[in-house]
DNA sequence: TTGCCTGCAAACTCTTTGCATTTCC
DNA sequence: GGAAATGCAAAGAGTTTGCAGGCAA
């Protein structure tokens, strides 16, 4: 939410946006891609910043400062940042919202395949004992929880395996 | 995807929906709303509905079977089913994407609170532990995962005891 | 009969894209 | 000099909303 300069000595001040500096004109050599002001801008803005942030955010950082980035740009680098690893969307939820019926069934996550989109269900109660105890340790009090976890279900691993690599 | 009538024997055939349809006029009675052939048909559709669905399917599933309802009530009751508890919205997230600069950090997961906002990290290894061998369990490879906890952060909880209740 | 509900279409939010222009290497 | 990046504005997807008429209680 905020984009200060982090003028208060954090762990790794500097350093840190160097490295990933390195790391991101690294990823965009590797495609043949630019680094450009605006990457920079971007790149150097998002990892100074405090908490989460969102893109009409940045871009309002950056024409209050007098920065001129479009939004357009944003967005494309901001997916650039997250393909390299460097930022992570929170939530990610692309397209439309999806339902399930819950009603007299269990609770239960989801295990979700980036091939084919099958979504196999599990539940573990060890796991949502160990939530519990998180959040009382916090003085947190649960209304609900979510756990996805996303890879590659049995089937495309085999056929991915297949293919060779 | 697929909203079948449930003519394969499942465990709750039409029992199941014959409480939720109870729930929802409970529920709707409550706040002084009215329990309309398309929200009956939209509840016992969901309810029947085999996986996921999303607003689009569900408006085509009653387009194609020339049950008139509109999208935007649709989108009007399934808000209706999921406040209610009888559906659930998977990986909820309204408005923009939010993203967190995590290079050079550890990875961990989240407590929002519903009320102020404020996103408390944490990170249990014991969880990680536990949902790499449910993956191997599954035949699942994992890439990533994302947990989060919503509920209400101390401050907000001291708050809401305060006033009452 | 009282409003809540519906359908329609327009509005809205967030994001992506096409295109002319600029910039980097 | 040529490919890639930018900015702009328009398009796009998904969802919400205003309003006139319809319908449950």
């Amino acid at each position: 939410m905020s984009f200060n300069s982090n003028k208060q000595g954090a762990l790794q001040p500097a350093d840190r946006v160097a490295r990933a500096e390195r790391q991101f004109r690294s990823y965009l050599a590797d495609g043949g891609l630019r680094y450009t002001g605006q990457r920079r801008l971007i790149l150097t803005t998002a990892l100074r910043s405090v908490g989460h942030f969102d893109a009409e955010e940045l871009y309002e950082t950056f024409r209050a400062g007098g920065e001129g980035v479009s939004r357009a740009t944003v967005y494309r680098t901001l997916a650039h940042l997250a393909e390299c690893g460097l930022i992570k969307e929170l939530l990610q939820a692309r397209g439309p919202a999806f339902y399930e019926a819950v009603y007299g069934l269990g609770h239960h996550d989801h295990m979700v395949c980036v091939e084919c989109g099958e979504a196999i269900e599990f539940c573990d109660e060890r796991i949502e004992d160990l939530q519990r105890r998180i959040c009382r340790r916090h003085g947190f009090k649960p209304i609900e929880h979510r756990m996805s976890i996303r890879g590659l279900c049995g089937k495309c691993r085999a056929a991915a395996t297949r293919k060779g690599r």
